[in-house]
DNA sequence: TAAAGAATTTACCGATTGGTACAGTCATGC
DNA sequence: GCATGACTGTACCAATCGGTAAATTCTTTA
């Protein structure tokens, strides 16, 4: 593994913190050259076309962890209904039981919306297919898996803002463990 | 009712928009002046303490909408049930069908988010009450309340972010008609 | 109709924005 | 131990940022 890729990945742990506390166009290079400690030529160094690619850095690294560490297991598990309690565990650890916000949740309702619409997209619609398909699995109804993932997956980037605006991070996993019941007894 | 508050008023909704589209970050005073068709000066004649200003008349506007069209008829409602059906029409209204994010939302999701805690948090908490003392009236389980209050309310934030993201308007639909099941269903 | 004040236009300010250029430093492999 | 290329620090750029000041125009009212 060479240098270039090591340091960069780390940066871009960073990078996706201060994106996600202060949005796309509140994440001045100044903020990410002090958060980093990284000038800009470094910066410049490893993502040439600037905060553009240092964004679609992080929402890839994000993709690639929830297709690894949520869509994955939720296609491969072998009880679907664990599968699917373990990714309400995993979503409960990966936002900080309702402290940290979903970037892409950040980004599109941002004015930063249509430069990433593809990786919106695509993340959304990935978890949707995979809960979806998990559900299928489990036996609940053909008519209400596609409904219930869509609750679910918006249900869970709800709580975030709601949690984080009513400053009660517990509001998250109130509302994690009603989705999960929910998923739960759809069971056939 | 003099020409000063009429004007202004005229100016808020234009400030909304253009808010909600660009997030307030992105609302850069000359988008603000461009859409708005007035000049920096007029725009520091109606809010004097600039950008902050006419964010917060924005947020507060929002805020009385919602205490007259959504909250209030929650609890002024003669049968509680029909009033939290008129509450999901008044939101699928005002969110034009998905078409639309929540200003609140959106402040919450950036990072000029700690400017705004006080409006947001009122403002989720006031909905919460209202809806959680609709649903005490028409008789669901006190243990019920809160949490179906906090995962109505967060889901609709959720499936605002989802259907922008999927680019699909209509899962806010699919998603509120199976929040607002979700009310009805839990009548005693 | 003239005074008062509301509203607007215009020019301007310093600070910061994202981005570039490039010389210099450093580690690594031959 | 030297050449190569990855990496960094610094200086700089035009453009835009939010905001200010003041002269001017338009409305309202007495």
């Amino acid at each position: 593994m060479s240098r270039v890729v090591a340091e960069r990945q780390d940066v871009i742990a960073t990078l996706a913190e201060v994106f996600r506390e202060h949005g796309y166009d509140g994440a001045s290079l100044s903020l990410i050259t002090e958060k980093t400690g990284l000038g800009k030529g470094s910066l410049y160094h490893f993502f040439p076309r600037g905060k553009e690619e240092m964004a679609e850095a992080v929402l890839g690294d994000i993709a690639t962890w929830f297709q690894t560490n949520i869509f994955d297991p939720l296609r491969s598990g072998e009880t679907p209904a664990a599968a699917i309690d373990d990714m309400f565990t995993a979503v409960d650890s990966y936002f900080r039981q309702g402290r940290r916000l979903c970037l892409m949740g950040v980004i599109a309702a941002s004015g930063a919306h249509d430069r990433f619409s593809v990786e919106l997209n695509r993340y959304f619609a990935d978890w949707r297919t995979a809960l979806a398909e998990a559900l299928d699995r489990q036996g609940t109804a053909e008519s209400e898996r596609q409904a219930l993932a869509e609750e679910v997956i918006g249900g869970i980037q709800g709580a975030l803002i709601l949690a984080r605006s009513l400053d009660d991070p517990q509001a998250f996993g109130r509302v994690l463990s009603r989705l999960k019941a929910r998923c739960r007894s759809s069971q056939n």
